[in-house]
DNA sequence: ATTAAAACCGAACGGTCGGTCAGTTATTGG
DNA sequence: CCAATAACTGACCGACCGTTCGGTTTTAAT
């Protein structure tokens, strides 16, 4: 079922090394540290894999597989739009503060641009990312022709808010948890209900609502 | 007015190793590299800056102050929040755009968590970030009070919404103009204005918010 | 039991890393 | 004009980097 060649050993290799990738960055961590990491020599790394580059590719090609799996787990066909939105934060949002280190990968690869390393990673990044984004565009779309969803808006807009925030709240939430800021929400489903809250209604009293008209 | 130790050779190396450290982080970046594109020799560095980290520290701190100083030129004491919060998204999302290597090389600082590097690094971003955060959200607080911003909304989630949003924009331009997704608004201030746009209205028709009442 | 392949290891390789040092040039105050 | 100090350099160091190689153990099919 798995791809031909995952022995236990590379698995291990594997493992910590994307624990590393993800924690460090490609150039800090060295064969030595996942090595150690992994108990295995550093000679037997390179049996199962070609160089640094390749296992850093692999280490890559699963954390994208496993993002690009979990939302395809949604699908639930309702009609209601606002809870179709709803969904896709929440289940989002528990996919990266579930999965850190798998997310980070993918993000770090989205956000370092002119990589040193093959430019296979690049493209691998940003066709995982291209495909969670736009399966939230098409379903804001959807939700346009349905007419619940306002025509004027900006799908792309709305699907960079809806994932911008998730990130930076995951990201964030670590750095800001110490400063006591008392009202922030540091709970994953807690946040993505203020959040679609926000977007589904706006933030503008309706006395403000109503001044504009 | 500088900090009393900034001669131009120092400057040459700052502003080398900004760009290089912005472009490929830490580890990536040799000594060696930055003496190459600042036309001095290696030893050189080691005459302004103690080490490599110290140099990475006055990088950061550089860029954190720059970060700083843009934000504080808002301070339009405007009684409409509406427009108070318009402007802190389009100066913010262009100060990102017009400001990449600074901004990048503060939001790596927040997004790398257990840096290898002095801890003051991390504190420095976390400081500068808190600055910019805290800022807008005493801003949504201020709207609430004033009654133009409903109040059950959590500022720091609507502020998360914001600066997250942002900051994916000005980093996923590269990546998603290479897809022709034809609605992807790539002017910086058209993002910021419909961003706002779903912020204070919602993106809910009237038709589905009657349905919720 | 034999054997071939796979898994694994210790030791070493050329190269680059951050960092040092002795020495040379430019700057500047007296 | 002269010292003293800052700016700067080429050559070099030990440590660590990714990678390779020769050889040993484990696995599994015959």
């Amino acid at each position: 079922m798995n791809s031909p060649e995952i022995s236990s050993g590379a698995q291990k290799v594997l493992s910590a090394a994307q624990e590393l990738f993800a924690n460090e960055g490609y150039a800090s961590v060295s064969i030595a540290a996942i090595a150690d990491r992994a108990q295995v020599s550093k000679a037997n790394i390179y049996h199962h894999f070609e160089s640094k580059d390749e296992l850093y590719c692999a280490v890559l090609k699963a954390a994208c597989l496993a993002s690009a799996e979990m939302i395809t787990h949604d699908a639930g066909q309702d009609n209601n739009y606002a809870k179709q939105l709803t969904n896709f934060a929440r289940s989002h949002v528990l996919h990266l503060t579930n999965n850190p280190s798998v997310s980070t990968l993918v993000i770090r690869g989205l956000l370092e641009e002119s990589s040193n390393i093959d430019a296979t990673t690049n493209d691998l990044t940003a066709h995982d990312f291209d495909c969670n984004f736009n399966r939230l565009v098409t379903l804001i779309k959807a939700g346009q022709v349905a007419k619940q969803i306002k025509p004027e808006i900006n799908p792309s807009t709305l699907a960079t808010l809806m994932i911008g925030a998730n990130i930076l709240f995951m990201k964030a939430r670590n750095v800001l948890d110490e400063v006591p800021d008392t009202d922030y929400p540091l709970d994953p489903e807690n946040f993505a209900n203020t959040m679609i809250d926000i977007l589904l209604h706006g933030v503008l009293t309706e006395q403000q609502e109503d001044k504009l008209l």
